[in-house]
DNA sequence: CGCCAGGGTGACGTTAACGTCAATGCGCTG
DNA sequence: CAGCGCATTGACGTTAACGTCACCCTGGCG
């Protein structure tokens, strides 16, 4: 019983460093300019399992600002990873006005004037706080329904 | 840094054994008929921080089903867990329809039937499995916004 | 040159989850 | 009984996040 969720909890997370590794991985990515490969919309969209539309709402909400060319959009590898950025955080039920903020943070850390530093610090601060709170929601629902199912479990083998 | 997200780890999880057992707890207290205390619809708002509108609009969509006294809604002690329950679902993003979906699971478990039984252990793998991958995404999350913030202080005190 | 596929731009429709407003009812109190 | 306050119901408004539709432009191909 408590086993079960003790394994439950480690096929999920993955090893720490190796979370780490892709984590600062992700976040460079977001400092170099790259513009080795390009992407079309069509190209993103069945990638990732989206709408044209979608995508074309994320940019009118300031989330993407892909290159145009003949007035086409032109994404980069730099935008790629922001459109997976956004889709991650959306599964985690963040709004598009949200998300705005964290691709701030992403963008915007390391420019080193002072201020710009601290609210990047703070706002970072609040955001892990507030994920971490979520995180605590979770597992609470967790622990319940595995409680559920392993009592369904018993009732279905006692039987 | 690594030592960090431990520290983070160790103060959110509280310790599985006491979730283990407020799980039974809060899972046990929806099988109870108590007629003990009975609460008011404004009564509860206050307690939850929510608006009228919002409890009624539950109720309209099947999520609660109080008492009527003269009309008005009388609630027990187990609609306001399911209130609770509500709430905690809303917050990790869950739609109303889902969290319907998780009420049932709550209310209909030990019921006996092979039928609903199998369907309570499903339903319950499954929601468990896009919980722990909502998690996933979370814990990914947390780990970038750990590397900006800790890029940010060491920024800061650098300088 | 005609034409079509692929992409772009409004404009309007849609769903979820409420907010807001107006009209009404029920019970108590002076 | 009149008035007050809390509740209920119904109708309509609102925001977010798209879907859908209609129409336009452009590049390439026969």
């Amino acid at each position: 019983m408590d086993m079960q969720a003790a394994r439950h909890r480690t096929t999920i997370a993955t090893s720490a460093a190796s979370v780490a590794a892709s984590a600062r991985e992700v976040v460079a990515s977001h400092r170099s300019e790259d513009t080795g490969e390009l992407f079309g919309i069509t190209e993103l969209c069945e990638a990732f399992g989206i709408t044209l539309r979608s995508i074309r709402f994320y940019e009118d909400k300031g989330l993407l600002a892909p290159r145009r060319v003949n007035g086409a959009r032109v994404y980069t590898r730099r935008d790629r990873a922001r459109l997976a950025l956004i889709l991650r955080s959306k599964a985690i039920g963040a709004t598009l006005a949200e998300i705005k903020h964290f691709l701030d943070l992403y963008g915007a850390h390391g420019e080193g004037r002072a201020q710009q530093l601290k609210f990047v610090r703070d706002r970072t601060d609040k955001t892990i706080a507030a994920l971490e709170l979520k995180r605590a929601h979770i597992d609470a629902t967790l622990a319940e329904l595995r409680v559920i199912n392993a009592t369904a479990r018993k009732q279905l083998e006692g039987k």
